[in-house]
This record gives structure tokens, sequence and C-alpha cells, in this order.
DNA sequence: ATAAGATGTGTAAACGTTTACACACCGGTT
DNA sequence: AACCGGTGTGTAAACGTTTACACATCTTAT
């Protein structure tokens, strides 16, 4: 059994209330007093309880965070930079990830909830964004992907506008027949979708059509050599994620399709490879870690202060042109 | 506040001791008290409190995740297995990154002991290595790292089997002048230096010398350019991690080196692009999955029976060979 | 001198569980 | 009839905190 408040007590010769009090720096405290606690918690290496504390106060120091997809890059650098504010604001994560399988985020919210977590950041399923009840949840705020019509702290990338600017790029060019492929059934997906569509205003007979599949790689590179095989006049590609792309570009390779080298090829998130390619490859990157400390710095005002105002941020994915070499 | 295992039993009409027995299936119950309860359980949507739990069982079901580069695609792949185990076992995973700073490391380490966390997996940092008390620590699983001497659970890859078998496939070609790029002053990084200089065992005039320098991209590409430039005569580069060799990759790719044409271009980890920049880079792929499988296993093994004799796992890496195209 | 406030400390209750213990009832053996 | 083991249930204590409340002492103002 490990130290408790009532063996630095005993040691300072006064009672748990006192300790507690000098721990928590808060009422009245004699300087004596004050000297022979601190002393006996440096000697006794006493560290507080946050469990005890959790229950005593009915709310943890711990906030959770629900990915869809931990391997997903842009989803580490998130983590990284919401572990980063949380920790500075002595918070620790309770991390899951679902895979995008909306009966475990379910499940994980429910776990949350027993853990009695101060917080939730969640990027939501499409699956659960109807059936999501946040009346019942710890505060909560959504980043990546937005529910629309709840009134929640939500952080997003301008999906819309980045799809656009991205379309454009090749629109400047002399592509004639452009196809998008685009993750499946997913609020982000929508969104580019528009995006997409939009930039074509007035050059419609320029979009060859939108493509939809599962965000794996494998998937990317099968729709890609479909279109190919289906629509061989396609002379531009624009990818809505890394993984797509990179199944989507390898497939491009493996055909000898000219597309890659005439820089018919472009995509969302900045896969390392994209950079080193030979020609490079231009890209909208998301501001993953901008993203990871408005969604927590969120949820710490809404700890905080649960009656606040609800936000929503819409930060913009950057244009890295890599038209040149 | 929360529903509490007093509003069933109030639902139910009996006493909170047998709502507990029911949920836990413990002691005996009668048919009609089971039932009772169970309704009011569902009716009231009851779910348990945790925290609560942990303070009186002195337990939780959480474990300690410390990585010391979540952005790192090995560490997230991990991450992956190692919350699929544990939730598959009813655990949650605290996380924390580290960025390999061993303050962080032992802040974490503290704060992980505070919530009094069941178990902690953790992939030390060499500066902590020695410091670190585990007999004060809940059960600790050490990961992708070991400790010489300490007594603990581990699971790594035979890092220096791995380096010696990369190495290899260089040696089995004409090249002359092999340089290594190893991160700097990890346990991972000695092994991997040991395999490389074993495996020029009676060819060590080909070896052009061991470089090493912190795991970042951009030290990469610093460090190969400085060796471009001080040894001119290289012809082969063996890259102990993705990171370092995305960095290596570009600067020989900036240089125009004949390098990479001549497939002379090795490492550790298997990024993305390796598969199909041309010509392909044969890698040594960790199995990170396996590893975070096992750790996690382990780990669960050691919370159940903390008397059990002490194992290391040691899995292999996999050479992919892309030598041919 | 007395009241009133400021300062300092301790006791005990509460947070939501689990579980040891006590008790009660039942059927079956002696 | 007395006893026993098997069932079933409730009471209360415990886990480690925080904090309301009570009380005591000291200072200052009246």
């Amino acid at each position: 059994m490990s130290l408790s408040i009532k063996d630095v007590a005993l040691r300072a010769g006064c009672s748990i209330a006192t300790v507690s009090r000098v721990l928590a720096g808060k009422g009245y405290i004699s300087d004596e007093a004050r000297q022979k606690v601190e002393t006996a918690v440096k000697e006794l290496g006493y560290r507080p309880n946050r469990v005890a504390q959790s229950l005593r106060a009915q709310k943890s120091r711990v906030i959770g965070l629900v990915l869809s997809d931990i391997r997903n890059p842009f989803f580490s650098e998130i983590s990284r930079a919401v572990e980063a504010v949380a920790f500075h604001h002595g918070y620790t994560v309770l991390m899951c990830n679902t895979d995008e399988d909306p009966k475990r985020e379910v499940q994980f919210l429910k776990l949350m909830e027993e853990e009695k977590v101060a917080g939730i950041l969640l990027s939501p399923t499409r699956a659960n964004a109807k059936t999501l009840d946040p009346s019942v949840l710890p505060p909560l705020v959504l980043f990546d992907r937005k529910i629309a019509g709840a009134n929640l702290d939500t952080v997003v990338i301008d999906n819309e506008e980045a799809a656009l600017k991205l379309t454009r790029t090749l629109l400047g060019g002399r592509y004639q027949k452009i196809a998008g492929i685009f993750g499946a059934k997913s609020f982000t997906a929508s969104a580019r979708i528009k995006g997409f569509q939009n930039a074509f205003q007035g050059a419609e007979e320029r979009m060859l059509g939108v493509y939809q599949a599962p965000a794996f790689e494998e998937e990317g590179a099968r729709v890609m050599a479909e279109i190919l095989k289906k629509e061989p006049s396609v002379d531009a590609v624009v990818c809505s994620s890394a993984l797509l792309a990179t199944g989507a570009y390898k497939a491009l390779r493996q055909s000898g399709s000219p597309i890659v080298a005439e820089r018919g090829f472009v995509c969302f998130d900045d896969p390392s490879w994209a950079s080193f390619v030979d020609p490079p490859v231009t890209v909208i990157r998301q501001p993953a870690t901008a993203m990871g400390e408005a969604a927590a710095d969120l949820l710490m005002k809404r700890i905080e202060d649960p009656a606040r105002p609800v936000s929503e941020i819409v930060l913009q994915g950057e244009l890295i042109s890599r038209g040149a070499r």
C-alpha cells in the first residue's frame, strides 16, 4: 500500500487537514506547520493519489482523445500537440484509436465517461454524428470533423477552400480531364468534394468525375487503376488524403501513365515522398499541430468554464506548390 | 452528479451490496434480485464509476504508454497495437510523448504513479536507464530499448542482427566505401552500430565510417551532405531510421550523387517512399505491431501475476529486398 | 473589558465502490 | 429437537482525498 496523506500527517505531527491545506496552498497555515509538512513530504517522497482526488472532486485531470486512425501522420501530429498542451495544464491523456469503427467509438466514449475524464477530444465518425448525445457526456471538443447542427466547440480546416485551391493549381495548367479521388462518406470528404467541384465553375467539361473509396492505400491504387482503365483520357488527379494518394501514385507509376511526369498529380496532406519524388508533388499541408493545440486549448477553456459560448475555429490548409523543380 | 450504485439499489429495492454483487457476478444472488437489479441498471442507464472502483481496489484498469516520439510511424503503429490489446482486456491507455526528453520522462512516470496506473509500457531514454527505479513503480515493461542489467520484461528487435543483414546486402554488391548513419546515443543505435561493424569482418577496408546524429530529418540531410563533402569516395549508405533516411536520401538526390541510382542506399524502417522511388530502396521493416502486442500482452500477464518470471522477447526485423525493380 | 474579526488547526463527513462480517432462512442430518 | 451447511441479504468499514464546521487563540477596535 502506498504512502498516504496520513503518513505525512503522522510524520509532520499534525492533522491530515493541515497537510492537505499545505499541499493545496489554500486557507491559513502557519509557517511552522508549512515547514514541517513540506519536509515530511520530501523525506517520505509522498505524492498525492490522483484517483482519490478525482473521486473526491468528482472530476479528474485526465482528458480523453478519441482518434479515428493513429497511424495516420496527421493524427499522430495532432496527438502530439494535444498531449503537450494537456501536460502543460497538468492533465494526462487517455488515448484511444477507433480505426473509424463507430461501435468502438461509442464503447470508448462510455469508457471515458466511466473514467470520469474531465473532457473529450473527438474526431467523430460519420455514423455516430447523429446519435451522439453530448448532454450526457463530459465537455466535448470536436476536431477535424464537425457535426452539422450540433452546438459544439469545433476545430476544422476549411476543407472546401483547400480543395478549391488545390484543384485550381491544376486548372491553371493545360489539363483537360481531371479526376478527384476522395475518402468514403466522411464529413471531410464531402467538403473537399464540394471544393473540388466548385473549382470547375465555367469549365465543367474539364472535370472527369468524383471517385470515392475507403481511405486506404490499396483502395487508392485500386480506384486509380480503374480510372486509368475506364477513362484513359484522364490527364490529372486530385487525391484527398495521403493514404489514397500513396496508392494512387503507385498505380500511376506502375501503369506508366504520363500524369506524374506531367505534374498532373496533386493531393492533400504532405506525405514525406511528395517532396522528393521526381517531379515533386504539389500538396495542401494540413496544420495538424495548430489543430491539436487549438482543440486542446478549447477543451481546457471549456472545462474551466462550461458555460462559455461555443466556438468554432477554422484553420486554413497551406498550399505547398511544387510545380517547378 | 452522476448516477451511483445507490440510485440503482433504491430503484431495485435492495441494498447497494446486492447491486454490487450482481454487477460483479460474485457471491450468492437470488434470481429475483438479479432481475430487479438488471432492469434497474438498464432503466437508469447506470454505468459504474471506474475512479471509485480504482480507489477501492487500489489499482486501476489504466495502463501508461510512454513514447519517445509519437510522430514516428514505428511508434504510432506500436501505440495502435498496444491500445487494441489493452482495450481487449478492458484497459484504457494513458499516453504520453516525451520527445526523447528524459526530464519529461521522469515527470510522466511520476504522473502515472499518481494516477495509480496498473502498469507501464516504456521505451526508456538512455539518460534515465540508470536512474530509473522500478521498485517504486507499477509493473513495467520495456519495449524497443532495453536497460542492460535491469531485471525487467522487455520486447526488442534484434537490432544487431538486423543491421548485420542490412549491411550484408551492400557487401554482397560491389560497393567499396560504405557509410553508416545512426541515431545519437540510444540503446538501439548502439546495437545497430555493432551489427553494422560486425558485417565488415574480413572486409574492414570497405567500411567508410560510423556517423551519429539526433534522429531528425534535417540531421540526416546535414550528415549526409557532410559525408559527401568530406568523403567523396562514399558509394553506399546504411541509415538507421526512417527519419534519418529521409533526410539523407534527399541530400543524396540534391547532390546528384550516383548512390541512389546505383542502389547503394538501404535503411531501417520502411518509409512509404522506399517502395516507389526509382530505384526502390531495400529496407529492414520492424515488426511494430508484433512488438506492441507482445509488450502489451506481457504487461497484462505481469499485472495479473507480479511474481511471474521476467521474460525478454526478441523479435526479428524483416529484410525487404528491393534490389531488383 | 469586551466584541469582533483574523488566523490556525482538528474532526468528521463525503465522493462511489467492494467486501468482511453478521444475520436470517431453508432443507437435510443426526 | 438440535445442529449444520448452503443461500441470500444488509450494515458498515475502507480506499485517500478535500472541505465544512467547530473550536481555539491572537489582534485590534470599541
